[in-house]
DNA sequence: GTATAAACGAGACGGTACGTCCAGTCTTGGA
DNA sequence: TCCAAGACTGGACGTACCGTCTCGTTTATAC
């Protein structure tokens, strides 16, 4: 990733282990306390740093939280499993994994709330968490598209409007099996969720 | 629904206009500023209301929140549209549009965030929120078997895992859609949707 | 003195013990860490108190520190000791073993300085605490054109502008003495400047 | 004045510039705020300096203020105007004439102020300030002893005496009538101080 | 004329206090 | 017993300065 702020020509340069200390900070509290009680005293605290530093870097609550817990998901890849129906259970198991950390689990759906009433903190999550992983989703396809095992696409505006769907149907999908039914995305139930998505694309293409 | 708070033998009775009075200056407060910014004292001055009042029914900010937004749902309906893709479509066009209200953005992921960390809100939030939905998959369900749409369904664990399945599948793609990526769940993406869903759950039941 | 703040017809009353514990916190932090290091958090864990209800009462710190101090004064009495002479010496040394007490040092020309720049300020400051010397002054002349130690005062403007010299010549020579030159205002040092006073006025009457 | 740092034999010199530069934007600052708002941050930008010079050369806010206000007294002088009584006017105006300033009012007091807890810069104060009007008291009454108006001195130690007393008299005077009592320090006014002092000391010499 | 040593500007650093706000509790008088 | 009002303790907020530090840069003298 690149660097998070702007560099200055003169005076003291900013330490770059703060922003490590401060994320991971920021990642631990999340764990103990959730999002609602963590408190940047604390987490300046827990980095060994003042909050001064803290509130020097990031605008607030919301802008740390979107970055310690985009970090999560750099970890995110798409191995050639050999089939699109297995690409696509190996990265959902692994975007599933991600959320049943509590770090996750507390840190996302908490910034995606206060999301709905700034647009600047939703382009942020969007550019930081989202769009990473909707790359992922045009390379699935396009890897497939490779294999055979979908057809070219050559109408722009439907495959663009496909790969939304797709993804607001897997990532909802999981998020909502984690964190609102809390029940586990395990092996057998991505397979279901995998199998039904697939079977209803290539239909619905029909 | 029935009463919210047990009766009291003796002493002034409870205003039950009060309880009325809360939820809707909590249901205006989520619109005006957003969960994380709604403060108690200020819904107390919005109800016309002493703050004592309110924590003598609601134990804090989550509780209240939930029964705010619970009722929302209460509006939902399953009207018989002739097909089971019909149906579908209604409903989630119902729920979308519920989802498209500020106070149930702002409050509905913000509580569905608070409950990653606390069990009881997140029994609360399935008991008051969460279920009541699932009634309309297992009525869609049961009208499209009556039609002969969908085969009677005879093992009953299969089952229970097929509704949760289309459960996180379609609230999670409509809460993804709207709270996420921002964008209208209108009839036309309701109807890709649906679509894909079908026809998935079609061919992988086959 | 009567109350310091307005009453309210309604609410829970504040506590009357909040103030002097309160004003007693201020001193002892004047003595134990002088104006410029005294603050208000520390105060308020002192008294036992929150910082809220500390700043219900008072604006900041000066206000705050004019009460603790002008409580002070409360003590000054004009025994009489049988000359107008022998009445000044007595008061002045009591205003000056008041001037030796820390916690009028450090705060009295504190507020002072303060005041240079608040006429709010420099209101208070008299209201509170000079003028209630300046009775003293007052009272000594009268007893003493009782005893027939001076003449009756007939013109009143000359009355008033002798009053404010002996009021500062006093005040400030004990002020300066005490604090500046940093010399006990002993017996003998007030002997010598009430002899001088006295004389002077005498003469200067002529 | 001699310099006020030690010299270094190598390496860059201190710009004397700073040094005036830093003592006029302090008094400068105190004029705009006051004591207690003043800065060092602020001084130094006003100054077009860098903190680090302004730490460099000075311990901290205090001393920093005792020297810009120092160099105020500076231009006091006592003109031989014929009498003692005359002479004495004469500099009591200059001295209330420099109180009168904001710079001084703000920065004079809270430095006492400060100093009644912190014997160093009592002894700054009285090295920079207190002591260089003494001298004016000591030059006047040798004058006045050539004139003939005072008998010369013998008793060294009474003499002492006789000069703190008049010193604190005439300062305390002054500086209670123009910053406490918030009266100017007119010709009328000093004098009738001048007159009481000067009868009650013949009057108490005798 | 070039090293070198200190001062310089800039600005980040760990701290501390500010004055405000809200949480959740308690105390009053009145319904 | 409930209610409205409002004071209470406690603690986080985000800001401002403190006094220190670490940079890269400048500037006199000493070699």
């Amino acid at each position: 990733m690149q660097s998070r702020h702007p560099a200055s020509r003169t005076g003291r340069p900013r330490s770059a282990a703060a922003d490590t200390a401060i994320l991971a900070a920021t990642r631990q509290a999340l764990v103990d306390l959730g999002w609602s009680k963590l408190t940047l005293s604390d987490v300046a605290v827990r980095a060994g740093v003042a909050k001064t530093t803290l509130y020097r870097r990031w605008a607030g609550k919301n802008e740390l939280v979107v970055d310690a817990v985009a970090e999560l998901f750099d970890e995110l890849t798409l191995p050639d499993r050999g089939s699109l129906a297995a690409d696509i259970e190996g990265v959902v198991l692994q975007f599933a994994a991600i959320l049943a950390r509590p770090e996750a689990r507390s840190g996302l759906m908490a910034v995606v709330a206060e999301a709905t009433r700034d647009e600047a903190l939703r382009e942020r999550i969007r550019a930081s968490i989202v769009d990473r992983q909707k790359r992922l989703v045009i390379a699935g396809r396009t890897r497939a598209q490779e294999r055979g095992e979908l057809p070219p696409e050559t109408d722009a505006e439907r495959s663009a409007r496909a790969v939304d769907l797709i993804f607001d149907m897997v990532a909802g999908s999981v998020v909502h099996r984690t964190l609102v039914s809390n029940q586990p995305a395990d092996e057998e139930w991505v397979h279901g969720l995998t199998r039904v998505l697939l079977s209803g694309l290539a239909a619905s293409a029909r």
